[in-house]
DNA sequence: CCGATATAGTTGTCCCGTCAACCACATGGA
DNA sequence: TCCATGTGGTTGACGGGACAACTATATCGG
């Protein structure tokens, strides 16, 4: 059963994009290392609860929104915790769930180092790029996210929705009612 | 010292490329395993090399070639020597050097291998794209590259050069990605 | 109201990647 | 010729992520 090849037009955009994929990760990760001694994803977790309803959010939720698994972002958060960024206490309405809350020196931490990471995304990403590429990649990422989160329980509508307004209405899942 | 923010477009964008640089290498590693017991990596090692000429290439070319550092390569090379998918032997030439050739064995399970991963490359990132947006697409990872590698001692124009002489007209069938 | 099942998290183990230290060979200058 | 420096690679220790097993609570059918 031979399969269907890439033709050269496609090939040469795969090499790039997975040399994308495997070295964009590690320039953040060193800018904000450096920095903050973050993470990539450990930067995602807190700027996801800076951004939420008093800075808390379930622990499945914050899952889901940083496009991890449980037991990893449960490990993330410990450390988190022990380095005094977040600190996590049962949720009342549920005897099985966890919150997730940013203390104010996460908080802190945020902020001091969030304009840094933005350059950095700047640098690497958006002004490398025209107006009308980012439109483009914006496009193409959604397309891609598509086929490799099917159930779309991540970001699609989901987060933006939530981001835009910063409190908004109760949500369904109830980070802390 | 308020930095530059990033408007609603850009974030956005921002958003989904980074689910996407999160998401992409597990999908694509998760095929592997099953099939072949390979990482996404160690796959585009014995990739290399089965398009190299003699099926042979210096740890160093190699390294620069698949995006990773010399001490990353040396611990993966030695796990698929000791699978026997690859042999290490001293350079004639140069004291210093090694170089890493692929076995019979290696050369079958890149053979055996290939058809489903580019099956799978298609699944998530091709087949979901019109033919424009790879063509989009591709220019954009090379902008992005240009930033992540500044010195590009890497793709561009180094490998393809090399690409089109190699086993590339020995057998057709080394196109893998 | 009880048991079966589903849901939410945590913990432990293993594997992979990074970093720093190190060894070996090559090359250039006194 | 001999040392200094630079380059090519390897090794070991450490840390983060994936996976599986486990605990605890909730929910639903009877």
């Amino acid at each position: 059963m031979q399969a269907r090849w890439l033709d050269e037009s496609q090939r040469a955009t795969w090499v790039r994009l997975a040399a994308v994929v495997e070295l964009l990760p590690g320039a953040l990760d060193a800018q904000l290392r450096r920095d903050a001694d973050l993470t990539h994803y450990e930067y995602w977790v807190v700027s996801m609860l800076s951004e939420a309803p008093e800075r808390t959010l379930r622990m499945s939720t914050l899952a889901q929104r940083t496009n991890a698994t449980l037991p990893r972002l449960s490990h993330v958060v410990s450390r988190l915790e022990s380095r005094g960024l977040v600190e996590r206490f049962p949720c009342p309405h549920d005897g099985r769930a966890t919150n997730a809350r940013l203390t104010d020196a996460g908080w802190s931490t945020v902020v001091a180092t969030a304009p840094g990471h933005v350059e950095a995304v700047r640098q690497y990403v958006i002004d490398a790029l025209t107006p009308e590429q980012v439109e483009q990649l914006s496009t193409i990422a959604e397309a891609i996210l598509a086929r490799l989160d099917p159930s779309s329980s991540l970001l699609p509508e989901d987060v933006r929705a939530t981001r835009g307004t910063g409190a908004r209405r109760t949500s369904r899942s109830g980070a802390l009612d």
